[in-house]
DNA sequence: TGTATAGTTCGATACTAGTCGAATAGATTG
DNA sequence: CAATCTATTCGACTAGTATCGAACTATACA
């Protein structure tokens, strides 16, 4: 049984300090070396190790500016592999009482990659459904023609989106929630929107995303969603 | 960053021998112990102890029938990480010449989890299209009028699969060709339907299949396929 | 041009984990 | 019951690798 390098990959994966750097890099921003260090728990040597090695084994790529170097994740495939693993990993959504601030945070609202995942993104996408703004079918949502001219009001042109050769408006099931929410091009870009409106904002480090003061305002007048408190 | 046991799940997949025997797995086929001891060229008491591991971290289950020990992957999502992470290792399907028999095998026929794969997995989905039997929608198959008829006559009851819970007939993107073959329950049944009929039969060890001169026959006058030198 | 900062390379250390030989536990067969 | 086969447990050996201190390179800033 002569593999491919699919045995360096996983064990790439498998190591605490790498795979806290890939999860940070999960949110889809690249960082520099000195943030991921700090992530990791470790010190910068030790790091810039793992982090040639990531490279090196086709995970990550990095780009110079100046005397920082910013990683990010090689391509799409490396962050469907992470969730993938993690659908292994969490069978389990047991909420404990004790759990940290920070998983409580991702819970509530982080990205998948370049989407909005955790229990905002579910319940956008339920009342997106529910408004009749879009439509389940198979693996994928289709949006209605309500939802086109809703789109369009809300800044995004779907016709555009369309054109792209990525998938439209996949569903994606993530770990916490056991639902779908929105991925593919549209969850992109209505990400983006939200941020560029200021009603989410990611933090500083890692894939937690906050919704902001008049983002709830927004969710709630646009959309009727009311968030409680904001995820914390 | 506090994470699952992500990591305990990557790298119990990082290891060659382990790697190996997972992969064996990947066919959907239970196997005894000895078996993937074997296929993974180490003793059986290492080979035991990496099966204990990979139980322990949710990869596989277990079953005794006698004094034989049968291991499978516990789940569909283990399958699918295999594949993710295989889609990270191989962004090159370079043909170099000089490739081994059995990754030829592999790349020409096998099974991935529970359906057909391979250029034969492929080419079979591209007929089904060209003849109109399924159409393209999505991430999805969508079976004609004319379709379902044929896979009547073909012995599957597309009805019958409609109800399941699962998906009906997804697109999967294999490694080694870069299109879709069908996946998801249509993909299976269809498998199912292909080894009863013995036109492919699995090979004894591994995801490889083979077709067989009644297969070769048979897809020729059902379909209009011909394979060359039915893979070797 | 000197100084601070970001990042890497090198070398030494320590720990983890894969491996196999030997022995043991069940199950099957004659 | 003895012989045989499958599979596991235990113990010892070994190799690989994550880690950090120290030194080095390169960029930025004053």
């Amino acid at each position: 049984m002569t593999v491919p390098n699919l045995v360096e990959v996983a064990s790439l994966i498998g190591d605490e300090s790498r795979a806290a750097m890939l999860l940070c890099l999960l949110g889809g921003k690249a960082l520099p070396a000195s943030e991921l260090a700090r992530a990791a728990h470790v010190t910068p040597q030790t790091a810039s190790s793992h982090l040639a090695k990531m490279v090196a084994g086709g995970l990550l790529v990095h780009e110079s500016y100046g005397r920082h170097r910013y990683y990010r994740l090689a391509s799409i495939e490396v962050g469907l592999a992470l969730e993938a693993l993690n659908a292994v990993a969490s069978p389990k959504p047991i909420r404990s009482l004790r759990e940290s601030e920070e998983s409580r945070a991702l819970r509530f609202a982080r990205t998948c990659y370049d989407h909005l995942a955790g229990e905002v993104g579910v319940a956008l996408t339920d009342k997106m459904g529910e408004l009749g703004l879009v439509r389940s079918q198979g693996r994928d949502f289709v949006v209605t023609l309500n939802g086109t001219q809703w789109f369009r009001e809300f800044g995004i042109d779907v016709e555009d989106l369309g054109r792209s050769r990525r998938h439209f408006a996949r569903q994606c099931l993530d770990w916490s929630e056991r639902r779908h929410h929105m991925a593919g091009a549209l969850g992109a870009a209505l990400t983006n929107r939200l941020i560029e409106l200021k009603w989410v904002e990611r933090v500083p480090v890692g894939r937690a995303v906050r919704i902001t003061p008049s983002g709830l305002m927004g969710f709630k007048g646009e959309l009727g969603i009311r968030f409680s408190i904001s995820g914390r």
